[in-house]
DNA sequence: CGTATCTTTGACGCAGTTCAAGGAAGGTGG
DNA sequence: CCACCTTCCTTGAACTGCGTCAAAGATACG
């Protein structure tokens, strides 16, 4: 694996689970292919059968599902780190579909080294699950987050868990942070139509919320964490991690 | 753990993962403690720490998220056995919660010896994390049907998967089942009030659904699956399984 | 047999959708 | 470097699905 990849995918394991020496380089050790590919494409389509798992490198992915009149809800996001497909390695078909969201780098990893990395240490297994029940953790959070929450807190929600997010994979603070994705894409997470998202990221302005040039930033943290009701214990990070990110942010 | 645990568990295994001889023993000699639960108690209140994992041995359970103003958005709901937070094995403090839906039976197995049988039969694990990604993509459906489809198609979407997965737990018929509990609970699935999922109810009355006496009944299976879209490729059951119940339902 | 819980119905209001069109921004080729 | 074109953003006006409030029936349970 290319330094890129494993550096960005290592901080993302670390996040979560202590490894060792072997098991680090276990992973150092496995092969990638990387692949740059435009913003809108499809990488996996529902349905297909999958010898290997994608790791985002470079850019933004998401999960989805499609209505068949073509509408499509994006029901999990991927930023550089993110493995998004590890539930393929033990279940290789697929229920979903993946695309990119913004130009992106993907790398490709072959289950049958996954596996055998596991065999070899089975601490690695552990820490693969606990990856896939974070991603579930999320999972069931955008379930209430659209469920139960009306557009501007709703948002407000999803503004704060990728400043989280983007933080832990250093790519910008909580506070000021890239998001190359459209408005489209964002309605397309929250249930909602473009042209409502739009009113609702207006009435957020006066909160000190914008999003402008692939960069969205946050005047103040704690507004924003307020209307959001946001706690990132569903983030599933270790308490002291948590808890850093828990107090105010730099602008508080 | 007795007879009616290990039959329901191994049976929710089996439907998604082959299991040899040693690896059945191994799970039948988990030490269990049933207990029995009257409805809506919490069986895990957000954010505790878990040092045993929940099995639905009879009745129903539901993972829940809580708003700030006490109103709860369930986001999973769990048929007889379903281990309902096998999520705990990996990480041991919560972001969820559990509650039962109606009078159950639940069952606690400890983690030091969930983790052992793994340790001892590597295939367990392997099992485990596959129970894992398949209540995963179960979630995703979930964002996807309750940001994307209306009422009535959101509504028959549900009571389709509930068919399946109460088929598959050998607890009724997909067009005949048992569902313990209140159109509130529906409700709170499914995003909406109970007041307008009691409407909702009603409009799917002519199509020939009814619940009555906490039993569902449908009388045109693919007219269900047609205005919900079901498909039931998500729920990751092994092809042959899938295919028997694309099919039509006894009563087609 | 009485009380608590659950279901059903009506009237009204609003958050979010739909349809439609104008404006900004960014990329591409001449 | 400008003209053009595509994609994305923004705004307005009218419509509607679902929420809210309120109250009356039904059902189950002790």
């Amino acid at each position: 694996m290319e330094a890129q990849a494993y550096s960005v995918f290592l901080r993302r394991l670390l996040s979560r689970s202590p490894l060792g020496e072997q098991e680090r380089d276990a992973i150092a050790a496995l092969h990638a292919t990387p692949e740059r590919i435009a913003a809108n494409r499809d990488i996996v389509r529902p349905g297909e059968h999958r010898d290997h798992a994608c790791l985002v490198v470079k850019g933004l992915a998401a999960r989805f599902d499609q209505m068949r009149d073509g509408q499509r809800q994006l029901v999990a996001i991927y930023v550089p780190g993110d493995m998004c497909d590890l539930h393929s390695v033990p279940v290789d078909f697929t229920g979903w579909g993946l695309q990119t969201l913004a130009p992106s780098i993907i790398t490709r990893i072959a289950h049958t080294e996954l596996r055998e990395a596991i065999a070899q240490h089975p601490e690695i297994g552990m820490v693969f699950w606990r990856d896939t029940v974070a991603d579930g953790s999320i999972l069931a959070k955008a379930v209430a987050n659209v469920g139960r929450r009306r557009a501007q807190p709703r948002l407000a929600h999803l503004l704060c868990e990728l400043g989280v997010r983007m933080e832990l994979a250093e790519l910008g603070t909580r506070t000021a942070y890239p998001l190359p994705a459209t408005q489209v894409h964002l309605a397309d997470m929250l249930g909602l139509t473009a042209v409502h998202l739009n009113r609702t990221f207006r009435k957020l302005k006066p909160e000190g919320v914008s999003m402008a040039a692939g960069e969205v930033r946050i005047e103040s943290w704690h507004r924003l964490v307020e209307t959001a009701e946001f706690d990132p214990a569903y983030l599933l990070l270790p308490i002291e991690l948590a808890h850093r990110l828990g107090e105010g942010a730099s602008t508080a």
